[in-house]
DNA sequence: CTATGTGAATTTATTCACAGCA
DNA sequence: TGCTGTGAATAAATTCACATAG
């Protein structure tokens, strides 16, 4: 689905108004009735010999997703990965704004970056108050469970993991990790030999 | 397949020496014969009422995925998440080694980062000279099909993909792409709306 | 007695094929 | 004619269940 959503966010920005089942397989390598199928289950919005039409359907998609309001994230850890997250276009189009940013190093807090003060990591209990609960984490390694835990303390209800470590969080919180090495793993798989 | 090495490498650094398929699946998260299916898949290596033998699973799966030889890759964009991607602990110990890098920015060309140089993206077709196929895309979204194009000429067979943009490339290279906003998308999906 | 390896059963996902609408 | 929406057919993945090995 989120895949859709890029392809289809994608298309609005060059202005285009509908789009065929066939097409839009063709631009994200997928079969089309799989996407007629997968439209469907959530009602059908397609007009025959047409198309789909791609702002309603987007809409449509963003609702499913919970993605029809404004969320603020916070952001943990602000390294090098975590300044490049700060700076990262492409989070307002999914509708996150990164609200607050935390880091444990002092020459750091109090700073700015992309407009965001750094604030002390001590502070992540106020974001139950701030009705923050998405976070990122982008701390090394080793800080990343420690991390995990004092979000969940303090109200998270999803986060999005970019240490190489399996974090464990009470199963009401949901946890996506992005594990870089292990992306790149799958890689020479693909590759001859050598 | 990937995230079984995950784990495994993990248990590794434990100390551990064997585990069952069925602790191994209630580590990752996943059912204990679909574990034990997969790595028969590969001819069988557990010892019935002992386990499996971390290590030489771990070489195995190693051998499948083509990671049993060390592979260089290259680092195009030396920005903040360039610069993460640099100082990543973790592309180690799937045998990667970054072992190259560039950018446009004359600022940062002839910097060293983490020991790498940083060197102009116009000598990136001195990567098949120097045998290197596996790329890493950390530049800025509008430079990343010419990066790409770049790439392909320089005989780049995998190209792991950070910019949120589709990059088109001939079929036989491989891209993984990873759009961080988009993995972002998927949480509030679990959460309740509001 | 514990844990593997694997055929059989089940569930899930994908693809096909076509009736019906604009 | 072009494309959707969907039942039917096919393929793939997952899970079960158990004979067998250490």
């Amino acid at each position: 689905m989120p895949v859709y959503l890029r392809g289809l966010l994608f298309l609005s920005e060059q202005g285009r108004q509908s789009i065929s089942s066939r097409n839009l397989a063709d631009l994200l390598c997928v079969n089309a009735s799989q996407i007629r199928k997968d439209f469907s289950y959530f009602g059908a919005f397609g007009t025959p010999g047409v198309g789909y039409n791609i702002k309603k359907l987007a809409r449509q998609i963003k609702k499913i997703l919970n993605l029809s309001v404004f969320r603020k994230a916070a952001l943990v850890g602000v390294g090098n990965l975590g300044s490049a997250l700060l700076a990262y276009p492409g989070f307002g189009m999914y509708g996150f704004d990164i609200a607050a940013a935390f880091d444990s190093d002092p020459k750091k807090i109090g700073r700015k970056i992309n407009d965001v003060p750094v604030e002390n990591v001590s502070n992540l209990r106020s974001l139950r108050r701030r009705k923050i609960n998405l976070a990122i984490i982008a701390v090394p390694r080793d800080a990343a469970q420690q991390t995990a835990d004092s979000l969940v303390k303090a109200g998270v209800k999803g986060i999005l993991n970019f240490s190489p470590l399996r974090v464990t969080v009470p199963k009401r919180v949901k946890v996506i990790t992005i594990d870089i090495a292990m992306e790149l793993a799958r890689l020479p798989y693909y590759l001859p030999t050598g």
